[in-house]
DNA sequence: ACCTTGGTTCCATTTTTTGCAACTTTCTGG
DNA sequence: CCAGAAAGTTGCAAAAAATGGAACCAAGGT
């Protein structure tokens, strides 16, 4: 195996979960002999993906991967704009926002907008959900036809929660439901005492499709507040949608 | 050179001027042949690195970045807390803010927080400034000792503007008022018309540092706010301080 | 002082990586 | 729609790495 593909997974070994890693962690996660685990972690620091913390043999991702990350943002103008009318409602409201993506059959955050309700949804950016079991993942799968999703989950479904979908049939109704709406509510579906409002936007030029969520203390916002937070959605999402549609109109 | 270096070496020309390379932009960049380009770049889609723009031969940072990026943020308390204050400073009085390290002589952004106000700073992340000449790497050098400073700049320094510190010894100068007001003020230095306030704190465990900035359009700000932002600055930079310190207390 | 655990270094062998040139694909202008 | 150019992709032998096993250091605990 090439050692850049030993270096991904050493960052895929950060997330959630794990901020840190010493040598022996990553003997563990990866499979491989101490004495190579050492190197590439040296190596990866030397090149900047890794830095020690402090003086400890403690390591954790590098400037350099925070640089290219917030680079990401500015590359996709769809993520830039979504980020920014989601930035816009969680202010407004106080809850946390999200604008996240589609990866294979799960759904990633890619940005976060922390709320500032003192009772809020603390950011869990990282964790990655299904996309048949969550809000977010099914106003992204609404965007594809019936077929590609069945394609999609050819393998079948594990149902996250009992109040998520229990087949691919469930899917396609809650997908159907979706589509009518144009928005995907998920009711403490994943995460307990959690609701959750998305909205799915697709670039037309790229084809790149992310979701708009809001996020928030079931508790704390009444029939009223959801139909607040729905309109502020469906209004930004047509704004990022308006302002694709109008580039694709300029010359590139 | 590791294939490592060259990769570090990709993903260090995504910055605030390049949020996507080509085959051709790699081999100029990086003077390497393009065969070796080409398969570096790849290479690096495979591992996760890069992923291609839509269907087209343009690559950018890969979500694998993102998320390592993500869990920076978490693997460090002291980089946390001080992006939750510069936040509210930021929300409170719609300027722009960072959280910024010392990296070697430069200083780096590590998160932003854009402003409200219709006419802010644009965040500029991913742009590097002179430790020397600017607000906030003072704000973070004050920290050192003056013959650590001068260990550090051995080599002389570059004015990056006249407004600059000259010299090192000039540059002392300021330090030693910024360590006895505790803040960094930068008059447009960096960037005409923009005027910041920084304020650097250490995480007594690690002895890890950053700096809270705060910029603003100098036309927009009289006196009085200019004290209300210091005095937001100080007083979050406290708190971070004092969550810090609460922190060993508690074991570990 | 001794043991344990985590981390680093040595070295021959194996595997990538490199650079060049030839080749294919994609654009561009006429 | 074609010719020519530019961008991108392979094939191959030489050069430069990564690998894994074991020996070796350092730190922490008893």
């Amino acid at each position: 195996m090439s050692i850049l593909n030993s270096a991904a997974a050493v960052l895929r070994c950060f997330g959630a979960e794990c901020t840190e890693l010493t040598v022996m962690d990553t003997v563990e996660k990866l499979g491989i002999p101490k004495s190579n685990a050492s190197r590439l972690l040296r190596a990866m620091r030397d090149a900047g993906l890794l830095e020690t913390i402090g003086k400890t043999k403690r390591f954790r991702p590098g400037v350099l991967v925070l640089d290219a990350a917030i680079s990401y943002r500015r590359s996709s103008s769809l993520v830039e704009r979504a980020a920014e009318a989601v930035a816009k409602i969680s202010t407004a409201t106080g809850h946390t926002g999200y604008v996240s993506k589609l990866i294979d059959t799960e759904v990633a955050a890619v940005t976060d907008h922390p709320g500032t309700h003192s009772l809020r949804v603390v950011s869990n950016i990282g964790r990655r959900l299904t996309a048949h079991g969550s809000g977010t993942g099914r106003a992204l799968l609404a965007l594809l036809s019936d077929d590609e999703v069945r394609a999609l989950f050819a393998d079948g479904i594990v149902p996250p929660s009992d109040l998520s979908p229990q087949s691919i049939d469930e899917v396609l109704e809650r997908l159907a439901e979706v589509r009518r709406t144009g928005v995907s509510f998920s009711a403490q579906e994943s995460t307990r005492g959690v609701d959750a409002l998305s909205v799915a936007v697709r670039d037309p030029e790229t084809g790149e499709a992310v979701a708009l969520c809001i996020v928030w203390p079931a508790a704390l916002a009444t029939e009223e507040d959801r139909k607040t937070i729905e309109t502020m959605l469906l209004d930004g999402a047509a704004e990022v949608s308006a302002a694709l549609g109008d580039r694709t109109l300029r010359k590139r």
